[in-house]
DNA sequence: AATGAATGAGAGTTCATTCAT
DNA sequence: AATGAATGAACTCTCATTCAT
């Protein structure tokens, strides 16, 4: 009875052990420079049983691609439980910035590789992205409704907003931060939150 | 005497004539799609010779990346006629801006590619960024003197102004805004900083 | 008792199944972009199950290959109406070339690739390209007779007609007849065919 | 002074040496069966250096095909010296099919071969064999011109005598005359031959 | 009887790079 | 100073086929 089942599971698994190896070569290699030899190689299986499991180069960026917005989504919604909207959105950053910081190779996939956005456009599939993005506009909207910000239309706040915690990540990210001592950069973060909110913030 | 100076002077047009013609490729195709033999060819030399004025392919990226920053202080130094900091700091952003969309490939290999910082590290000759970066420290400093700011430590904020036009720019060339029309982008670039400006700047 | 039989005929159901979808794929995608994947697939079994009726993909166009050349034996046997040996002869002309052209794939397996005849030597089974040859040679035989033609010897004459025939087919089906509008191939084809006849014969 | 001439000959001589390789492995193993890898490996080369002599596998086999053409142009020309329309378009037919016979390799590629017409026809260059083509046609309107032949429209009788040798050439080329012991090959040909030409002659 | 899983071999092609001349 | 010739290594992907279950 089970047997269907097994081999369902064990067919998953096949499919994160690649996913796994992928994003680990990814990680160790830089996206550009992993082939699908490689992937095939570092699961010990030949090329040919990598198509088995995925139709091609893109369908494995895509699935990484994808694990990761739902990563990131699943961290969004434990937002749902904090009832202010400023205090969540500023939760909402320093979520955003731990995810950045500690999946630096699904954040680069995410949000900074070349040639994985251009794969999926073609795809009806920038669903798990937007479903990301509209969190963050709601939860500006919902801050600017209740007065916290002045001048502001939710979409430019909320593209203002994602900017700065992007910016920080992918500069971190791609090593362009070497003027800054690394023990600094979490403060550096921190502070740079900090300075924004406290600031952009009518004070009442 | 002057036959070594016009050999090198010789050698530094070359070398110059190889860096412009790499440029436009990348500019026309794409980083990615750019090989040496496509560069020889654009100046109508064999691969070989390439060679003879660049060791390999990474020191024409680095070489590029440099005259980007090069190009980036130009544009900082004339910033200088302004005296008031504030407004300088908003010019400052604007320009940066501008850079960055009007040189989508030079911002990519200064700020995004990958395998190019790398190189610079070993390199040890982060010198062309450290300038264009203490720039923007100083301008924020300035501001801060002016009491424009509250709160602020010049460093911090400078990494906070320089993460959301760097965030902005990163996102719109590694094409991650495909939610916004691109007929909006400008009018969200305008807005995203406006907002920051505005309600960041000390009401007096 | 029946067990057996009907295993039996449910075996050679299966191969028919088999080399019908094989047959459409041909035609569908041309000989070359099938693979045995393909075939499996448009049975709705698997690759490997193919495999249980046929040794390789060799066998399968072995197998087509006699089909094709009983449908054409078929279709030489309904000439035998025809009871003027010169009037049949002319029909057969017709037929064959009906035949190519409306079952190209077929008559390219039969007559013109590569790799089948040579397997057919190896299995000592021309029998049914035999057969339908021989049907040629005898109604030539009985035009001869008749004293259709001078000169003539049945077996040379045979080959005469058929070289006229399967040359018009062969170049038309591996497209070495580009200098002629396709609108005038089938005059062109009746013309020719047509000035063979009138002249070869003998006028009484 | 000579050094570009020598330079020029050695990458004809590679050309040439390329060519023959493939040549010979086409009639080794079938073209379809031949591949870059092979044919590289066949002159002890890398891959790489064929595709320094031919754009691609395309030009190859288009280069052989153009040869063959040459060479059968160049037997067409020396046919010239026969006046009479009729007696040149017999000794025509025994030039080709001695031709064909003794070429098999170029003849196949020329004539029946798949994949190769359908990559010529997208260059400008059926060129080769339409002059070849031209020849034939020129040849029989000079015969009827001189009323060799009854009701008979040029390109309609040049397809059908063109049709007779090519029948009988692929026929024996692609293996299917396995009915004919092959020490009667010759004379079935000549035979063939003979009887058309002794019955399709208008008698004066 | 049927198959899921796997693979070795191979396809055509491109690249950065080297080196004798 | 410049290059023609060459190459090893790599790329993505497909195929016919096998075999344990």
């Amino acid at each position: 009875m089970g047997i269907d089942e097994r081999k369902q599971r064990e067919k998953e698994e096949m499919r994160e052990r690649i996913l796994n190896s992928a994003m680990q070569l990814f990680l160790d290699k830089g996206i550009e420079n992993v082939s699908m030899r490689n992937i095939a190689e570092s699961i010990e299986y030949s090329p040919a049983t990598v198509y088995l499991y995925f139709k091609d180069k893109g369908e494995i960026l895509y699935a990484l691609h994808n694990k990761g917005f739902e990563k990131l989504y699943a961290l969004q919604l434990s937002l749902n439980q904090i009832s202010d909207p400023l205090e969540r959105l500023r939760e909402h950053g320093r979520v955003y910035m731990k995810f950045a910081l500690e999946n630096q190779d699904y954040y680069d996939l995410m949000f900074i590789a070349k040639g994985v956005a251009e794969k999926i456009v073609d795809d009806k599939s920038w669903e798990a992205g937007g479903k990301a993005y509209q969190y963050l506009v709601d939860n500006v909207s919902a801050c600017i409704e209740k007065g916290y910000f002045k001048d502001a239309e939710p979409n430019t706040a909320a593209f203002a907003f994602w900017s700065i915690v992007h910016g920080m990540a992918s500069l971190i990210i791609r090593h362009r931060c070497i003027m800054i001592p690394p023990e600094y950069i979490d403060s550096m973060i921190n502070g740079s939150m900090q300075f924004m909110f406290s600031n952009l913030v009518v004070k009442k």
